[in-house]
DNA sequence: ACGAATCTGTCATATTGGTGTCATAAACTA
DNA sequence: TAGTTTATGACACCAATATGACAGATTCGT
């Protein structure tokens, strides 16, 4: 989903500039020309993130990042001031004011993103990263490692992405185009058979950890095939 | 050179008042009017120490120094607590926490002065600093020194910072963007693919310290590339 | 203040390894 | 057995990472 970012800026030229800057990089951009302005857009919906012009007409930038702070509705968004070149105090005073970055005019298209991206991420909280089990066999989304009766397993990125898909939803088929869709994105467009391929390199990987065992007595396969339906991953020994 | 010092107080009056006596002895003083704002003036500037006051808005100031320690980049700066009379057990708190020094309120001009002079003079280093250590690799933050298998790894500064990081937290995979946000700060605007080289050049000075090993045993790499997730240090031998 | 030495970020290029597709063999169903 | 559906092995292509070279910064010693 494209991050959504309000831009407070009464210079038409710098506004356009600055909406297709972040529309090329996938941001979808609203715009305000004046504090009030955004004030009133902000009430309709919150974007992701505000940038705000320190010279803006009436109430100066500074000012409605304070009001944006004090209301409580608004009081989380990340806020990003665009201030002249020079004005070093003014940029304390912008930071004191709550704003979490400042981009100085003129700034380079990437570094615009890239402050913009830096400031979602810190808001961005983290995903889970609960270590997934079934039977003997552990996915540690942090350490990036797989492991199968203690023996560490090597598993390419597709791979691996299937097996934890897998793992945080044991027991339950998906077809061909469901895996499709959660593992690759739902916006690729993938020969389905693939998916095929890629449950046997993950059996082929898992099966070599299961290391050591002598006897041809091959344990189940966690990947079941499901004929006509898709597959599943299950603990269960089934016969 | 004047020191400069990075003040965390959010009460106007009290910032006031230590950034006049910090003016009057001759230093600098920034100032942040809580954690946040502090993360965000330290993204630009490195001080040569900070000063937190113990009771902050939202995060505590021990939160701060904590988040200060555990970040590469600012793992070495000095820091002094500011807390209020009595509270022997957060004194102590701040001090585990990394602090290296605290100041009870209400305090004298020239006691805070003192402390903090006393701070740059021995830019010696932190109680909590404790010696980073995985497998036969060894990292001292007091005397910045790297040691593998007993012999010296010189590394430039970003290596060391670098390293630091990895081996505070080990196992654990971090991609370019994490890297680039931790050891040298989430404000620069810099190509991911830097990162790389920086790798390259860690992995290339370590193994160099794998010295007079004559054969062409070549020891695992202690930092392994995670394809399509970044990197970690691990100490698993396993190949 | 002034070179010398070191450090840094970026590129262009080499390497390595992962991906998606196919053709074909098996396995299963009816 | 014929008709489907899934498993396999081979491959060419593409993507991610490693490497080596460089010019601009920075640091240090003097």
């Amino acid at each position: 989903m494209a991050a959504r970012i309000l831009v407070v800026e009464d210079e038409p030229a710098v506004q356009e500039l600055i909406r297709y800057t972040l529309e090329q990089a996938g941001m979808e951009a609203f715009t305000a020309a004046s504090a009030e302005d955004a004030l009133i857009v902000l009430r309709d919906e919150l974007p992701d993130a505000v940038l705000i012009d320190w010279m803006l007409p009436n109430k100066s930038g500074l000012a409605l990042a304070r009001e944006l702070r004090e209301t409580a509705r608004t009081a989380d968004l990340p806020l990003i001031i665009v201030t002249a070149r020079g004005e070093e105090a003014d940029r304390v005073k912008g930071l004191d004011q709550g704003a979490d970055d400042y981009v100085v005019k003129p700034f380079s298209p990437r570094e615009l993103i890239a402050r913009i991206q830096a400031v979602l991420r810190r808001r961005a909280p983290h995903t889970s990263d609960a270590e997934l089990t079934v039977g003997s066999l552990t996915l540690n989304p942090v350490s990036h490692e797989v492991k199968l009766n203690g023996n560490v397993i090597e598993l390419g990125p597709t791979e691996f992405r299937l097996l934890h898909f897998f793992l945080a939803h044991p027991e339950r088929v998906y077809n061909r185009t469901q895996l499709l869709d959660q593992v690759w994105g739902d916006h690729v467009f993938i020969e389905e058979r693939t998916v095929d391929v890629h449950i046997r390199r993950l059996r082929v990987a898992l099966s070599a950890g299961r290391a050591g065992g002598a006897s041809g007595d091959e344990g189940e396969d966690v990947i079941k095939t499901v004929r006509g339906a898709g597959y599943k991953l299950s603990a269960a020994t089934a016969h």
